[in-house]
DNA sequence: CAGTGGTCTAGACCACCCT
DNA sequence: GGGTGGTCTAGACCACTGC
């Protein structure tokens, strides 16, 4: 996005490395040849090759070099803050989102606990399920902290939420926390879900925040069991 | 654990937001206030600080500082290739481990594909199942590489197979691949698991890779849904 | 305006690997 | 010994927030 040279470089590689171009196992030119041939220092490379490092393209083996990994194919991501849109759209599925519900509520007792408010508090209560090839999987309740994001309507829920809150509103989505868990069906997964008389379902709690550090919406995602998936990379600590 | 100016500065601040020594929200010196009390520089300082944002222990606003985030208390992880007898002293629970084989034996056609091995050769299976609080609830089946490990024994994978191979063997961890997903529960799960008549598990591939990239280990952890959990921290891409 | 974090530079020294 | 990545320095300029 930025005129940043490590993120061009960071975007370079990760293209290259995505589209096979550089193959699994190969080694990337070194530090000092990138900042050669960027024109730019050893430590503005050592930036862009340290993201490849944790994003897992790359491993960097002192002594010996970078060398690009086989995992940039399946990023397949609830990870990192992807939205369904996005993530349908990068897997070519047919999809199709439901919405059953736009409206400003009360915060129940659970709601307004999750969303650190006052029970009752008036909050965007946004309710759409997930079509995959003809079968609704995904179940996604969303709450919103409306001083926050303005008049929602059917339609901005139909195409992407997050779409509108950082393009439109220019709000800027800073981090967030998510929690996976397996709980009973409810009464509502039931009726809004091809549930196929599964007994559980996968909970998704994911709490995000702005980049004043304020919480301003909770999600629950409700995945029916044999649709859920959840890829995680990880660097050993040290 | 280095002798690092950085990791030093990294593990001062984890340490005191942990503690609670400084609250949520509090600003933390800015970085060339920590630059300066360190004697170091300010890149060095914003190594440390970027480490530490990463994993959610503070938030950096530009112009303003950094801050102190809420979310440093409940560190709960399969996240970060954390292993079952870390978490378990972590959280204080009472918990036993049950080994049921430590053997070498010929790789099956699905082991084989999965540590990308031909079809029947020697590899160690080690299985074990985690009771907490009189509850058998995860079952662990570990497969690895003989070149690698040497020699396991009952004894090491009652305590930590981990600490056998970092300490003893020297080997060195460098990154893991997981898979999160939710399967029917085997005949195997219903003998080795206290299940409670639940139909499905949830299941953890674990791929584990040293330093080299080879990949060394293949873990299936196969959770009691009631159980499970997983607690997932992410920066917005940019 | 002074203070903050974000980016970048042009060096330096070290530890490690391979030949 | 020459090449590699890991750490660190002492500056610089910018964009942003606050007063």
């Amino acid at each position: 996005m930025s005129a940043n040279i490590y993120w061009t470089i960071y975007n370079d590689y990760a293209e290259k490395i995505q589209n096979g171009d550089i193959p699994a196992g190969a080694k990337i030119p070194s530090e000092s040849e990138l900042a050669d041939s960027y024109g730019t220092s050893r430590e503005t490379v050592r930036k862009a090759l340290g993201l490849l490092s944790q994003n897992g393209y790359i491993h960097k083996v002192k002594g010996k070099g970078s060398f690009v990994l086989d995992l940039g194919k399946m990023k397949f991501p609830i990870t990192g803050l992807i939205s369904f849109k996005e993530m349908s759209e990068r897997l070519g599925r047919k999809s199709r989102t439901l919405v059953y519900k736009t409206e400003r509520v009360p915060a129940s007792r659970v709601i307004s606990a999750h969303l650190d408010l006052n029970e009752g508090t008036t909050v965007w209560e946004v309710i759409r399920s997930r079509e995959i090839e003809g079968e609704r999987v995904i179940l996604d309740k969303d709450y919103f902290v409306p001083e926050r994001v303005g008049t929602l309507t059917p339609e901005i829920a139909a195409r992407s939420i997050y779409d509108y809150l950082e393009n439109t509103l220019n709000l800027s989505i800073s981090y967030a926390k998510k929690e996976i868990s397996v709980e009973p069906a409810t009464p509502e997964d039931r009726a809004l879900l091809d549930l196929n008389n599964l007994s559980h379902v996968v909970v998704v709690r994911n709490y995000v925040y702005l980049e004043d550090t304020t919480l301003f919406q909770y999600t629950e995602s409700r995945h029916r069991l044999d649709k859920f998936r959840f890829v995680d990379f990880a660097r050993r600590a040290h």
